[in-house]
DNA sequence: CCCTCCAAAAATATCGATATTATTTGACAT
DNA sequence: ATGTCAAATAATATCGATATTTTTGGAGGG
């Protein structure tokens, strides 16, 4: 059993670690979406009681991986082209927002996080595809957080995960590497570090806008 | 006991009872910010076992309404007046960007179901404050629900909680009555129905700034 | 042949008890 | 006095069993 795959069974409790587990697989398409969650069956595959499971089932609702129906259970969270297009708009708008509150707050100490988790991100590179999802996020995720806006900052790596399961979906895992991504992100950075709010804005919206069309095409069903 | 105020108790789940009830108490400021919920102390209060109220303070957790610290339980979310303005900033972001969109798929049920609001808004006017402030939510949801964007109006009906929570401890709910609310919500109704989408949002995002104004002030601790 | 209704099966929701973990209290040593 | 450690206390987290509800499947009537 190794961690990298396995990242979610030891942790501190047991809500937790069911939490990590069942995210990790609805986000990698391990649990199909619209997949029933039957409390009974996921009992027996985490190795727990009911109590556990059904809290992380309601955490993850809260992440909107899940949906509750009163009385009648959880499912994995289904997925459409609608709810897609819509989480890439609100990325855009969003992500805008931040990275300009967090441009506008620069400090040193912020560039130079953001250097480190560049470094770390491009280290991860030729490693397990979670471990690289891993550094890439937090690589996005220090370019917003400096914008002093927690809820914000909350709602940006909400819909980055949402966006990451559909890429999931659309290609298992392994999709987007076809451009250069690598020289995008260094863009970004400089960008952002210079301080060329506009054009950092911009290099990021079509970093993403980019993957967004690509999935979006290979989404006509 | 009555339907207004007791919103909570007979409802579907016991789970759900015990949401809506944890959930108005923390919006009205019945249960403070910061203040720490004890499972043997709700299970009491609400005459429950522990799940449904563990399951129901899960929920609340998604709402933002309380913080749970794993393995340290549950406590109300804390406020502040950086917490506050973070709200009304995005509710003007999101809710602008909501509007639009519904202005822009406006047809006639929607315009009619915007006059109903409107009408038991006004209707509900002299009547318990819980009965009145559901339905002042729900003219202000009708505005944004025609956008085709289920994921922003979630987000703008959570931001719209947030904030009225704040107007509770601010002044035990009886605060904003002394502008003309009621000319306020008649004249972002016609702009609405009208198609004048950049007046509409004006009005609405005036109408929002200028009760935050005042709460704002109301908060130098 | 299809619809309705009832009984059986399955799944969810809830409970109360127990194990685990955090917090407090007070004794002891510095 | 003060800081540290350990036992006692209190709270959380977890479990397994039971009650409730929904879903399924099939018999009987239209």
């Amino acid at each position: 059993m190794n961690m990298a795959t396995e990242t979610a069974t030891k942790e501190s409790s047991a809500t937790r670690g069911a939490y990590l587990k069942l995210r990790e697989m609805i986000l990698t398409g391990e649990i199909e979406p619209g997949f029933k969650l039957k409390i009974e069956q996921l009992r027996r595959l985490l190795e727990l009681g009911s109590s556990p499971v059904r809290e992380a089932l309601s955490l993850l609702t809260s992440d909107k991986l899940v949906e509750r129906i009163d009385q009648r259970g959880f499912r994995a969270a289904p997925v459409s082209k609608e709810n897609f297009e819509e989480i890439l708009m609100l990325r855009c708008t969003l992500e805008d927002m931040a990275l300009r509150a967090s441009i506008a707050n620069a400090d040193a100490p912020w560039e130079e996080r953001l250097i480190l988790k560049h470094y770390h991100m491009n280290k991860a590179r030729g490693h397990d595809v979670a471990v690289f999802e891993a550094a890439h996020k937090a690589f996005h995720m220090a370019l917003l957080d400096q914008s002093g806006l927690p809820m914000l900052e909350g709602y940006c790596s909400q819909l980055y995960d949402l966006n990451i399961r559909y890429r999931y979906l659309a290609a298992g895992g392994e999709s987007y590497q076809k451009r250069s991504i690598e020289t995008e992100h260094q863009e970004i950075m400089n960008a952002a570090i210079g301080k060329n709010t506009d054009s950092a804005c911009e290099l990021l919206l079509s970093h993403y806008r980019r993957t967004g069309e690509y999935l979006s095409s290979q989404m006509d069903t």
